[in-house]
DNA sequence: GCAATATAGTTGCGGAGGCAATCATTTCCG
DNA sequence: CGGAAATGATTGCCTCCGCAACTATATTGC
């Protein structure tokens, strides 16, 4: 089969996208670092937040925030150490560990996060028309289907 | 000043953005390895193969990688060690060292890249309207052009 | 009811890459 | 000129995180 090569608007729109992603993510994390706050912190924090009773089992968590089990074993490390969430064996399942945010923990993150989204705002929100953030969305809402259908 | 939240609009392109930036990344990872190399490796070497006389300053080269120049000794190790690329040391600059693609390195480099293509194609590119890589392109290139300016 | 298997979590190890310190060379100025 | 500052590259040390191996508990099938 001939390969279909990116035309030059395609290569624009990939390039461009894979150059700046990075930049953005570190410049988000500049504003996130005053709070003592990384990335991964704070949506660990954040995906706490949002679940039934602020806490989720480790594995949940873990894939929610595209880590491995692993991974998220070593990064709970920091914020428990940070007293922002702690381990609570389940009671029902032997196996299981839940990841629950303390009252400090949230406390923390409703400081850090009206800032972190001024960032999302300044850095790119702010940016574009609402048609673009239209176009955003589907785009990447139709490569995360694919995705998890490619498995 | 009041918190500007985000409507639900700008906060699904926000959030899908991020949850599916990592996993592309992860799928083209994957499609890249038969070839023995990663994102990483990939990027460099195609770097190389755009620049005059294929080849490049270690900073430029960090540079345009968004890696430091630590990082980017690094990376030199293993392209190194597999020949892909070698470094030369500058006549005119004793400081400069430029690496320099090898001839084994392009060749790997032309029978990596269709294959690297279609896969951005099939991941991205094919799922996307024209109007939406367009507003692509747009959207990173203001938030590109905003991040060079907040320096 | 008890092996075989699956699931949850942790640990040892290794690679990637950043920061700060270091060294070599070049450039800038008094 | 010659010393001070800037630039290019490397190294030591650190953190993050994935993989594979391991432990512990639950579930499944005979």
């Amino acid at each position: 089969m001939a390969t279909r090569w990116l035309t030059p608007a395609e290569m624009a729109a990939w390039r461009t996208f894979i150059e700046t992603t990075g930049d953005l993510m570190k410049a988000i994390e500049k504003d996130l670092a005053p709070y003592g706050l990384d990335r991964g912190d704070y949506q660990l924090l954040a995906m706490l937040s949002e679940a039934p009773d602020r806490r989720l089992r480790m594995c949940d968590l873990a894939d929610s925030l595209r880590l491995t089990r692993s991974g998220l074993t070593r990064r709970m490390e920091g914020v428990l150490k940070k007293k922002l969430v702690t381990r609570v064996q389940s009671e029902d399942d032997g196996r299981v560990a839940y990841a629950s945010l303390t009252p400090k923990g949230l406390e923390l993150l409703k400081t850090a996060a009206p800032r972190h989204l001024e960032s999302v705002r300044r850095l790119m929100i702010d940016l574009l028309t609402p048609t673009e953030i239209k176009s955003f969305a589907s785009a990447f809402g139709k490569i995360s289907e694919n995705l998890s259908r490619e498995q």
